[in-house]
DNA sequence: TTAATCAAGGATAAAGAATATCCTTATTTC
DNA sequence: GAAATAAGGATATTCTTTATCCTTGATTAA
């Protein structure tokens, strides 16, 4: 059970956008060619993201993607499941169902305790992702990425941003 | 990103387990028409949790599994990972390293942020999981379970167990 | 002693999901 | 009018999941 590398492909454009002046676009050729990325298949990713509403799009050129809130409002959680879905992890295929002690006519009236509990776990672990917001990973990187990089990185992005 | 059925199986068949009398085992054939699942495949889940040493097994008739420990010694997330493994749901590709700015001598001192907040979320499944023992889910499952149905089961199982 | 039964595990196959690539369309900018 | 863009449909490739089948060695019961 991995996680598509699509999730960990928008999460860092979401913080490339982040740094994006007022009104600017960058496009999926940038974005794709600063991580090193197929852009068709980034593209894809980025069209999750659209649809989800997280971002909004600019056709033609200087077109591209900008966030379509500030980041201190757009979570983890909501990057992930643009990207990935909302399915939960664990899937009920309700086994109990097929004991061979079972009435015919016997009918449950909740779901299954194994898929509650699992339930719970994909719970615990969808609201770490939603206290975690767009701009708490920027203000991580400002930290970290040295200032150098940080700089020329930035300028990188406004040389390509429409 | 969905968990594989094995996992599900998994459960279900320490839950009966949990029931069976010191001692005794169950076989896979018998786990398998419990729980109307194809005996081959269930028995790469058995497998599983044997070779974690959650459980016991005999050969011969009267063979099969039996838990390794009581119930309540026997968490969640020891039977998840038994059969769906220990990796990660995120795997970072370090695409950070991808930046066309970077120097080609460049090296980071810690592993991309990103991947620590997903990582985080990741955690807080496992301590979930963690958290629950298989006595639980037995607790939970001996007061929902119709008492009738709750009985047939177990001796369903006592007549086929070695 | 013999026959039946069991777990373990290797080999293989089928189905589905993830990872792409290519192409067309409509829109926008210059 | 030409170039660039997002959107999205079609297709291909690779990997994972979901099986199925068969062999081996151990154990039990008759």
């Amino acid at each position: 059970m991995i996680l598509k590398s699509q999730v960990e492909w928008a999460l860092h454009c979401c913080a490339i956008l982040a740094g994006l002046p007022d009104g600017r676009y960058l496009s999926t050729k940038a974005l794709a060619e600063f991580h090193g990325l197929p852009k068709e298949y980034l593209s894809k990713a980025l069209q999750g993201l659209s649809q989800a509403g997280l971002v909004d799009t600019s056709l033609g050129p200087s077109g591209g993607y900008r966030l379509a809130k500030p980041p201190a409002e757009l979570t983890f959680l909501e990057i992930v499941e643009a990207v990935e879905g909302r399915q939960r992890t664990f899937v009920c295929t309700n086994i109990r169902a097929n004991n061979p002690c079972r009435p015919k006519d016997h009918c449950d009236s909740s779901p299954c305790a194994v898929a509650r509990i699992m339930w719970e776990a994909d719970e615990a672990w969808r609201a770490k992702l939603r206290g975690v917001k767009l701009s708490d990973l920027v203000g991580i990187l400002s930290q970290e990425v040295a200032p150098e990089l940080w700089k020329s990185s930035f300028e990188w992005v406004l040389e390509r941003a429409g």
